[in-house]
DNA sequence: AGCACGCCGACT
DNA sequence: GTCGGCGTGCTC
């Protein structure tokens, strides 16, 4: 077709694309899914190429032409683009901002340097697809049911692999792979498998196990901690197929994967895939969409399901696969017991936190060479420092939050917005200068744990520890190899890591999200606790018969969900859950979109809001009143936020469109942006 | 979002 | 006199 008008895409805030003259050069004819290089504004950059026509509804004179086409790289397919747009549409965003941001940077640069040795490189490799099933370890019976009936999947199917901690669902995954990619091999097709993790530092873990399983498969691996030259080389290893098995953190949901076959989410319940930013999208959704899209399997794995992904189950719509063993022969669930910080018995007395009973039993796996993890959501060293004289506490100036207290760095730091200063000698109020440390952070408990217990040699991983890269990684290895006796940790130990010999977990702080307004902080807990639980006993039990042991210190030991955890009755508790909210008509029996507000001052936020309700004209949705967030101010700007409400997606869907076009006309200079589904209320 | 233009206050 | 504050407007 003779084009000379290309329709395209731009990493704008703008709805709409942009048209450009095209004009033969060398013999290159563009084609739709190709990046091309344009004049934009007074700067140039790299869009992608959306469509293709002989007309343009812009006036000749503003039309400009295109100065390259990136005709070298393959084009992005037609369902890669698909996908996009209906993340663009579904989370209400320019598509440009959905496609774009995503690619690599150096395919997005000037020059292509970059992109003609990474192709130049792919295309010396050797084809890598021997997918003979290597050294695979024998399942037990559980697990081979589970991974003959995903063998057996055809068409789209959601899969909740529903297994206990430790109950092997890895080895599922990697039979599900090989089946799938072996099928594919006798069938002359090329196949590609998607494997998604929560966290970047399972990625290591994942990525050597599937290494070690598939010598004769290239492997790719996507996430935000690589090198731009590594992003380069792996996303165009997923995007010509080079790549059968692409495994990574959310982001690579929107990879290049034209020969997609199959694609597990491992621990699916995980807040993680939501995106916190910019295009606020759910990994785990987009799997199911895009398994959907080609008709393909996708298997959620996880100890403790999303109440979502429960329902669906319930409903039928999804089918559940079920591991209630731990894969290991003789290992066993830990014991869960609670500690009641109430009663204080002389064995419940607290040193700096840390209850006798706790630190009996460290000393007790000190004692037998076993590990123990401490768990405890709060790095640094306190929460706040506290004046005992006036009341002074150490408020940051720019947020309504306290500045924690980092004792090794001599500093106070505000962990919303970056702010630090040097500990302050005396009270800035009153002078004094005695002022306290309140409370318990991950560096306090190391230091307290090491006094107690001089000769343990004792790790703390949280993400102060563990700034450098390849530093988590360092330290994992470290308790791997048995080198480390008390592992003190934030959520970044909670979960996946196979601890072989950790026999111990102690969870410190828990109490506060029982009570949080968020009525999603219960599920939360639930599923961290399990998650946390669950490093403990994945070897063999030993031969004194000594089980491994799970100690939660609480005030609340009647808690409801905490018997839930005690049991290990994540069955029970989900149903009740689903109840509470079925009555309360929440997510999953309802369908939320969050719009945020933010300036200098809170009033104009709200009243942005307020003008935002007030150009709502539509029976189906809900509104609620505009409020401050939680946390109100941020780095000196106030935040509030409007909860609309919908029993139908497709009517919010509709309303949010219609309503996005309005807010975009309200010219206003507050900054705002929309969230749907939101997780973090 | 960038990026430029444009119109008012305090500085070498 | 100009450096620079951020309000406004535009990007095929």
């Amino acid at each position: 077709m003779d084009a000379r008008i290309l329709q395209i895409a731009l990493d704008t805030p703008l709805d709409n694309s942009f048209d450009y003259l095209w004009q033969p050069v060398d013999g290159v004819v563009p084609q739709v899914g190709q990046l091309a290089l344009v004049p934009f504004g007074r700067r140039e950059t790299v869009g992608l190429i959306i469509g293709m026509s002989q007309e343009s509804d812009v006036p000749r004179e503003k039309l400009k032409a295109a100065l390259a086409v990136r005709s070298q790289m393959p084009p992005l397919s037609a369902q890669w683009l698909d996908l996009c747009a209906f993340a663009a549409d579904y989370y209400q965003r320019p598509l440009g901002e959905v496609a774009l941001p995503g690619l690599p940077k150096n395919l997005r640069g000037i020059k292509t340097t970059s992109l003609d040795k990474a192709l130049k490189k792919l295309a010396a490799a050797a084809e890598n697809a021997d997918v003979t099933p290597r050294d695979a370890p024998v399942l037990n019976r559980a697990q081979q049911t589970a991974a003959d009936a995903i063998a057996d999947l055809a068409g789209f199917q959601p899969v909740l692999l529903y297994g206990v901690t430790g109950s092997g669902k890895t080895e599922v995954y990697l039979h599900a792979v090989a089946h799938m990619l072996a099928k594919a091999a006798a069938d002359g097709q090329a196949a590609q498998v998607l494997i998604l993790v929560p966290e970047i530092n399972l990625t290591p873990q994942l990525d050597a196990n599937v290494r070690a399983r598939f010598p004769g498969v290239t492997v790719a691996t996507l996430h935000s901690g690589l090198a731009e030259g590594e992003r380069l080389q792996h996303w165009m290893a997923a995007h010509t197929g080079h790549a059968r098995i692409v495994l990574g953190t959310r982001l690579a949901i929107l990879a290049s994967l034209p020969h997609l076959k199959l694609i597990i989410v491992d621990e699916e319940h995980d807040p993680s895939y939501k995106q916190q930013e910019g295009l606020r999208y759910s990994a785990r959704d987009l799997a199911i969409w895009r398994a959907h899209q080609l008709a393909i399997p996708v298997v959620l794995g996880s100890a403790t399901p999303s109440l979502e992904t429960w329902q669906h189950v319930q409903s039928g719509r999804y089918r559940k696969l079920e591991l209630r063993e731990r894969a290991v022969a003789d290992a066993v669930l830990p014991k869960v017991g609670l500690i009641d910080l109430e009663r204080k018995a002389p064995r419940e007395q607290l040193t700096e936190g840390l209850s006798a009973t706790l630190l009996a039993a460290v000393r007790k796996r000190i004692e037998r060479g076993e590990q123990s993890l401490l768990f405890l959501n709060r790095r640094g060293y306190a929460p706040v420092l506290n004046c005992d004289s006036c009341g002074w506490i150490s408020n940051c100036t720019r947020c309504s939050a306290f500045m924690v207290l980092h004792k090794r760095d001599r500093r106070l730091r505000c962990h919303h917005c970056g702010f630090e200063q040097r500990i302050p000698l005396g009270c800035p109020d009153c002078g004094n200068v005695d002022l306290q440390p309140l409370g318990q952070g991950t560096q306090r408990v190391e230091e307290t744990l090491q006094a107690i217990f001089p000769e343990a040699r004792i790790l703390r991983i949280d993400a102060d520890s563990t700034r450098r890269k390849g530093s988590a990684q360092q330290a994992f290895d470290a308790v791997h190899r048995g080198e480390v006796d008390i592992l003190i940790g934030t959520q970044m130990v909670a979960k996946g890591h196979d601890f072989q010999n950790l026999t111990l977990v102690g969870v410190l702080n828990p109490d506060t999200a029982l009570f949080s307004h968020d009525y999603r902080a219960s599920e939360r807990l639930f599923a961290q606790l399990m998650q946390v639980a669950g490093r403990a006993g994945r070897a063999a039990q030993k031969e004194d018969g000594n089980a491994a042991e799970v100690l939660i210190q609480t005030r609340y030991p009647h808690h409801p969900l905490y018997a839930a955890v005690r049991a290990h009755d994540y069955d029970r508790f989900a149903g009740e859950l689903l109840d509470e909210r079925r009555q309360a008509c929440f997510p999953p029996f309802m369908y939320q979109a969050l719009l945020r507000a933010e300036a200098r001052e809170l009033q104009q936020a709200l009243d942005f809001l307020r003008a935002a309700v007030a150009c709502v004209d539509n029976a189906d949705i809900t509104v609620n009143d505009p409020v401050p967030m939680t946390m109100t101010r941020v780095a000196n700007v106030d935040r509030a936020q409007l909860l609309v409400e919908c029993g139908s997606r497709p009517a919010l869907q509709a309303f949010l469109k219609e309503w996005m076009t309005h807010l975009r006309a309200m010219k206003t200079r507050v900054r705002w942006s929309l969230e749907v589904d939101p997780v973090d209320i």
